[in-house]
RNA sequence: GGGCUCAUAGCUCAGGUGGCUAGAGCGUACCCCUGAUAAGGGUAAGGUCCCUGGUUCAAGUCCAGGUGGGCCCA
């Protein structure tokens, strides 16, 4: 391994390592005995290959895996994979050409449910390379696939205990339903799926025979006209009855919407309340429909009538709308339910029947055109909802499907949920809100590859049995249930029970059931629940979860609904939850469109980036992610690389012993103590927030602390390690730097799993014999109380302040730092000066200067003069001002001084060279820094510089100069650091040849010249430097 | 329509319990340092902390209302 910072090719070397290594293995080796972190991981669709967009969460929950592990908790480290339902069979699908559910059938049920099996199973083994890439620890080889038998146990289980608390059953509902898929769709399954859409829709015009006028009403999904029972008027609205040309009778409308009428001419003749409209017949929406025929049209009264859209009267259809249906329910309407499970009407219902509702809008517009019933119609957008997997539109139809009753669990729901601890906290007020509002849970679908519901309810006697357990259904039936291959459809099927009220068989019902169910019993069938209940309770609840926010409905929801069912409590105890990931540029990413492959930035940018980046990001806030900002990320990581290349590029050269070092304490010097103590803080800061699972503060406790060793610590102590002896002084500043690599190694290794483990490699085990093979295999780094030191952090900071306020004077000035200059003056409160005294050294070299003079106060940097205040002079002297002012600027520096202490002393003033005494008051003193001295402040601090550079200086400075451009072109002849040379020196300028002789030992230290000549080597390149003085070349060859 | 949430430099974001002369990184401009060198650093420009009120000696921070994004529900 080499210094180059190519982070995708150690990745790939550390993959290697591990697995040779067995690390993961000995990592759960290693705390076999430790207290159990009792974390459960969400299962992931196996339908994909992953996006980025996944790796927040994996990364996430690593994070803490690795961490606890560190701290020596055991943990079960089984990922899950979610393998049954509907987005299975979709892609299945589509993969195999199909369209709708009847091709599925003609494929054979059998031959479907493997093909299920097979996609699910290629994507997990994908996703399982992808995470084991990404550096995630797992047990690969022990994941959880929804489907296997222990997952449907569990949930028959529960499905026997709700039964039991009389919660299942099963109704007609009009539910949102795919005409593609063939099945309805759950609540939770409709977030987010309303989408903006354009349609046709009409105003339609009804004969009222008791009032010989045209009603208006409006609709939006002409589809479902033929199911039409009713029209709706809000009682406590006005309506009113209108004359419009062109049409033979008044039409109502209510007096609200008037302003659709704007493209006609009308007159408003007479005004009455919606509730004098309830009762009326109409004439029915759509002729020549038998289910139409026997039904009795009326208008009737419903509050919730809204008149902000349409036209007041709503057209009600109770098979094809929840609200409707609920209308219908209560006033006893009939329901029609038009068409099938394809969205095909059925018979019964005319010159519609076989046809595909959702493409019949114009048709029946033109019946309606025909039979002068339609008034006005125009494409109109609004938003409607599609199928959360195939992106077709959807329909409301009128079907039965299988409920849980939530009336009863859902205070109990929220009680539980009240004690979790959500991060961030207001996502458990969004948990409260959606149990508030969850109606039943419709856990019915009309599909194939998915759970077996165990229902079976008998045709004969009407009693409903659900099946608890395979041993009960052994019991329950005559047919071989052992010799099932799966319990899936079409095999589970083949069993009839006997019912137990009339003895008489039984089928299953034909319904699978949610995905959700699959997933919310993970807490039970993952850990023993129905074998070994002591083992499972010592797991028992999960002490922490971690998922995307959209899991609050679906799978925080569905395990919350299991375990107050089964065990009266919220199985997980903490939640953080993240948010979305979308591109740099904030558009979303989705399979269709723009996709960034997690694949793609593993082996161009790196999973440590990664993961790096996504610990830096809040989690409740969407993040945006792409390579500039990851590219970002990687320099930051960069910033520590380099701190370890400093510290191995020489300690491999000198291989310091750290065990001859008894007692640290004894020579640390007072930057060793402010580089312990910083590590104190940094390691102390970044403990907490991982126990608060706050990795953003991590990384930016991280960022930080390498800024402040980089540009501090290393920065003022690099020639404490350049080549020579290995003094006792040089080897504490290896140990220090040595502390602060290994323990930052163990700290940050759950964020950067693979450059934390290559700098354990090559910059921790070759000094120290007993280190553990791996750094995953380390202990959490806890300090030795007497390295905090919180006064030395506070002096540092100051010392820090006084080398930055005499960098920005070198800057003002254009002094370069090379150039050496005698004094610093410091004038500050005691604790900044004896700081400073504690770190002279380093604020000499730092900033080059031959000493530094501490004052009490500025005075002596200054002197004070007089000017004249022109204003009052003026009216006083007139003409004579240029001359007073001329005499002024004449007076030699005692004399100025004597008569700014006059004028102070408010006496007035005896000009040399003028006649009379000036009033004091004509003269201002003003204050200048002496020649050479510049200054600045800040705070309470003055620093400055005497920026005059005498001979001595000067020759030191081009020695500087000559210094740094053979040490350049000893890095571009590249050479080894620890090289020795043979140097040539040539200058036509006796000054500076005088200057190198002066200086010759000591550019032979530091450049590791044996000798220095005057000839250039020809085989080697020539430097020519330019100085104030002439210039020089130089030219180098290895000894 | 209701609930939750967010709004701070060109960009990405920090700013517990009110004390700020509002910060960092990136980007831009100029410069410096240099055997940590395909690194590092400095300085500068850049802000009505979304708006309007209120509480307070003091508001980016607390309260109310509004505007605009996001999510959820209806």
């Amino acid at each position: 391994m080499n210094s180059n910072a190519d982070f995708i090719s150690i990745e790939h070397e550390i993959l290697k390592f591990w697995e040779e290594n067995k690390c993961f293995k000995k990592l759960q080796k290693k705390n076999e005995s430790g207290p159990p972190f009792r974390f459960i991981d969400g299962p992931i669709t196996a339908n994909s290959p992953m996006g980025v967009h996944h790796a927040w969460g994996r990364i996430l929950k690593d994070i803490f895996l690795r961490y606890k592990a560190l701290r020596g908790y055991r943990s079960h480290y089984q990922n899950g994979f979610d393998c049954q339902g509907l987005w299975v069979e979709v892609e299945v699908e589509k993969e195999l050409g199909f369209h709708a559910k009847p091709d599925i059938v003609k494929f054979g049920l059998a031959n479907f449910s493997k093909a299920c099996r097979a996609r699910v199973e290629k994507f997990s083994k994908i996703q399982t390379r992808q995470s084991i890439r990404l550096g995630q620890w797992m047990n690969w080889e022990h994941s959880y696939y929804t489907y296997h038998n222990s997952n449907i146990l569990g949930i028959w289980h529960f499905l026997k205990k709700c039964h039991e608390n009389g919660w299942i059953y099963h109704s007609q509902l009009t539910m949102p339903w795919c005409p593609r898929c063939g099945t309805s769709l759950s609540e939770h399954e409709m977030a987010g799926s309303y989408k903006e859409m354009k349609h046709l829709a009409v105003f339609i015009k009804l004969f009222l025979k008791e009032r010989n006028a045209h009603i208006l009403v409006w609709t939006t999904t002409p589809w479902t006209l033929a199911a039409n029972v009713a029209l709706a008027v809000n009682p406590d609205l006005e309506y009113c009855e209108v004359e419009i040309e062109q049409e033979e009778v008044p039409v109502i409308v209510c007096s609200d919407v008037l302003h659709i009428l704007k493209d006609r001419k009308y007159k408003v003749i007479k005004q009455f309340p919606g509730k004098e409209l309830a009762g009326l017949s109409y004439e029915p929406i759509l002729s020549g429909l038998e289910v139409q025929k026997q039904l009795k049209h009326r208008l009737v009264a419903w509050d919730a009538v809204d008149p902000s859209e349409g036209t007041g009267v709503v057209h009600i259809a109770p098979g094809c709308g929840r609200e409707d249906y609920e209308l219908g329910t209560k006033l006893g309407l009939a329901m029609l339910s038009p068409v099938d499970d394809q969205g095909i009407y059925v018979s019964g219902y005319g010159w519609l029947e076989g046809k595909r509702a959702l493409s019949s809008a114009e048709e029946i517009i033109g019946h309606l055109k025909r039979k002068n019933k339609l008034f006005h119609h125009y494409i109109h957008e609004h938003s409607y909802p599609i199928c959360w997997r195939c992106k077709n539109e959807l329909i409301f139809r009128l079907v039965n499907e299988w409920f849980i009753s939530c009336k009863d669990i859902r205070p109990a729901m929220i009680k539980a949920s009240a004690k979790v601890k959500w991060q961030p906290g207001f996502m458990g007020k969004r948990m409260e809100d959606w149990l508030q509002n969850m109606g039943d849970w419709c856990i019915s679908r009309k599909r194939f590859w998915g759970l077996p519901l165990p229902f079976y309810k008998c045709s004969v006697c009407g009693k409903l049995t659900v099946v608890g357990s395979l041993d009960e259904l052994e019991k329950s039936t005559d047919d071989d249930v052992n010799s099932l291959p799966e319990l899936h459809r079409p095999w589970i099927d083949k069993i009839k029970i006997n019912c137990p009220e009339c003895g008489n068989k039984v089928s299953r019902i034909q319904e699978v059931g949610d995905c959700w169910l699959d997933a919310g019993i993970v807490p039970y069938s993952t850990r023993g629940y129905l074998k070994d209940r002591s083992a499972w309770k010592e797991w028992y609840p999960v002490e922490w979860i971690c998922e995307m926010r959209e899991q609050i409905r679906l799978w925080f929801y569905s395990m919350l609904f299991m375990g107050v069912t089964l065990d009266n409590r919220s199985p997980y105890e903490r939640v953080l939850t993240y948010e979305r990931v979308v591109a740099e540029d904030g558009r979303p990413f989705s399979k269709t469109s723009f996709m960034i492959k997690l694949d793609d930035v593993a082996e161009k940018m790196g999973v440590d980036t990664l993961r790096y980046y996504f610990a830096s990001k809040n989690p409740a806030n969407d993040i945006r992610f792409g390579h500039s900002l990851g590219y970002e990320a990687r320099r930051r990581l960069l910033s520590f690389w380099n701190i370890y290349v400093f510290f191995i590029t020489y300690a491999r050269l000198d291989m310091p012993n750290f065990e001859k070092i008894k007692r640290p304490s004894d020579l640390l010097n007072s930057s060793d103590r402010w580089l312990l103590a910083r590590l104190y803080l940094f390691v102390t800061n970044v403990t907490s927030a991982m126990e608060e699972y706050d990795t953003p503060t991590v990384i930016r406790e991280f960022d930080s602390f390498t800024e402040d060793v980089s540009n501090f610590y290393i920065r003022t102590n690099r020639r404490r390690f350049w080549i020579g002896r290995l003094s006792e002084d040089r080897l504490i500043g290896y140990w220090s730097l040595y502390q602060v690599i290994r323990k930052t190694v163990i700290i940050m290794s759950p964020v950067v799993p693979f450059l934390t483990e290559a700098i354990w490699q090559e910059g921790i085990r070759p000094f120290d014999a007993q280190a553990p093979l791996s750094v995953h295999l380390a202990d959490w780094p806890t300090l030795e109380e007497r390295w905090q030191n919180d006064r030395i952090l506070r002096e540092v900071k100051e010392v820090r302040k006084v080398l930055n306020l005499a960098l920005r004077i070198r800057k003002r000035s254009n002094l370069k730092i090379r150039q050496p200059l005698s004094t610093l003056y410091l004038v500050g409160p005691k604790y900044i000066i004896e700081s400073s005294k504690l770190m002279a050294a380093t604020i000499r070299s730092e900033i080059n200067v031959k000493q530094i003079e501490y004052l009490d106060s500025q005075e002596s940097l200054q002197f004070e003069y007089l000017t004249l205040d022109f204003h009052k002079a003026g009216q006083v002297l007139r003409q004579n001002l240029s001359t007073v002012k001329a005499l002024l600027e004449e007076l030699s520096f005692n004399q100025m001084n004597y008569m700014v202490d006059q004028v102070k002393k408010k006496k007035n003033i005896d000009l040399p060279g003028w006649k009379e005494e000036l009033p004091y008051n004509l003269f201002l003193v003003k204050v200048q820094p002496r020649p050479n001295i510049i200054l600045e402040r800040k705070e309470n601090i003055i620093v400055a510089l005497d920026i005059k550079v005498t001979e001595p200086l000067e020759r030191e400075g081009w020695i500087r100069e000559i210094l740094r451009h053979c040490q350049v072109l000893r890095k571009d002849t590249e050479l080894n650091v620890e090289d020795r040379i043979n140097l040539a020196i040539i200058t036509s300028s006796t000054q500076i040849r005088k200057a190198i002789e002066e200086y010759t030992s000591f550019i032979k230290d530091e450049t590791l010249a044996v000798d220095i000549v005057e000839h250039l080597n020809d085989s080697s390149q020539v430097r020519e430097i330019s100085l104030s003085v002439g210039t020089v070349q130089i030219s180098l060859t290895k000894a």
